[in-house]
DNA sequence: TATTGTTATACTCTATAACTATA
DNA sequence: TATAGTTATAGAGTATAACAATA
């Protein structure tokens, strides 16, 4: 098909984004994929993932949770889960132990590795924090926070 | 292996996520999620994806650009590129014409169906974006800009 | 019947190597 | 030789259906 106008051949010299930069949500995505990538460095020398080293520390404050709970709290489907404890299980970081009064139920226990791992990696966070965030104005931190939290909250039950 | 401490098999009635919501970079990631979620429902009728719709947004706004130039735009390898351009040359919303003066490369244009559609769900994506970030006051909006336009800068060259 | 954990599967998004045709 | 576009492919991440064991 034929564009509806005289086709432009010649390729510009600058491509301009201007009109997603105007929007709040581009510029979000950029931020946090810019944060995430940054993340994923931090963690790599632990040789966690953004997702495993999330599970880790839900299990390290939430001693003798079920992979349900956990599931939900990550907003992960159940089947998807199964392999991130299958990891961080075979790693020794945790282990599922049997409930006596539910048998259909494991409950996940961090081992010593696994809240020394968690310690490491959360020291090595704080800095990626600080290396992203720690050069705004404490004020300006606190109004992006809850920027965001107004955010998250327009949208109910979000991940 | 078992754990390093008495294993705890009680479940917990309430999980918490408080380490994980004391970071700057989930509560980032929750609401890019949430925004991206809102995006895609309010691109839906139009039959676009996000990424459709930004590979739209710029071949309206820069006639005759190629696709090297859209992918670095996008920050997409070209490979992935091929196929959101297949999708709507399929769809005649954009056409790529040949370049006289160089024939390995083509030259997107929007056709004039491409431009009403882009028109169109750019009024519904303002739509979204009052919707979500509306209820914040103007000033507040232009600080949650401005954070995350510094958030941006410190990892430089990021999409 | 309903729930927990699991398997299998599929679909999207993304990343890399290698090809073709042009320059 | 280098570049634009393409093909094939592989890896994440995510979603659904269906099963076994248990309640």
């Amino acid at each position: 098909m034929k564009p509806d106008t005289a086709s432009d051949t010649s390729q510009p010299a600058q491509v301009s984004d201007d009109r997603l930069r105007g929007l709040l949500g581009y510029r979000l995505r950029r931020a946090s994929n810019a944060v995430q990538a940054d993340l994923a460095e931090t963690l790599k020398p632990f040789d966690l993932r953004m997702i495993t080293y999330t599970a880790l520390v839900l299990v390290v404050d939430n001693p003798g949770l079920s992979q349900s709970q956990l599931a939900a709290a990550m907003d992960v489907e159940r089947p998807n889960l199964v392999v991130i404890v299958d990891e961080l299980e075979r790693r020794e970081l945790i282990t599922r132990d049997r409930v006596p009064t539910d048998r259909r139920t494991y409950a996940l226990n961090a081992t010593l590795a696994g809240r020394r791992l968690c310690d490491q990696a959360e020291s090595a966070v704080r800095q990626h924090e600080a290396r992203i965030f720690g050069t705004l104005l404490e004020e300006e931190r606190s109004l992006l926070a809850r920027g965001l939290l107004h955010v998250i909250a327009q949208r109910t039950g979000e991940s």
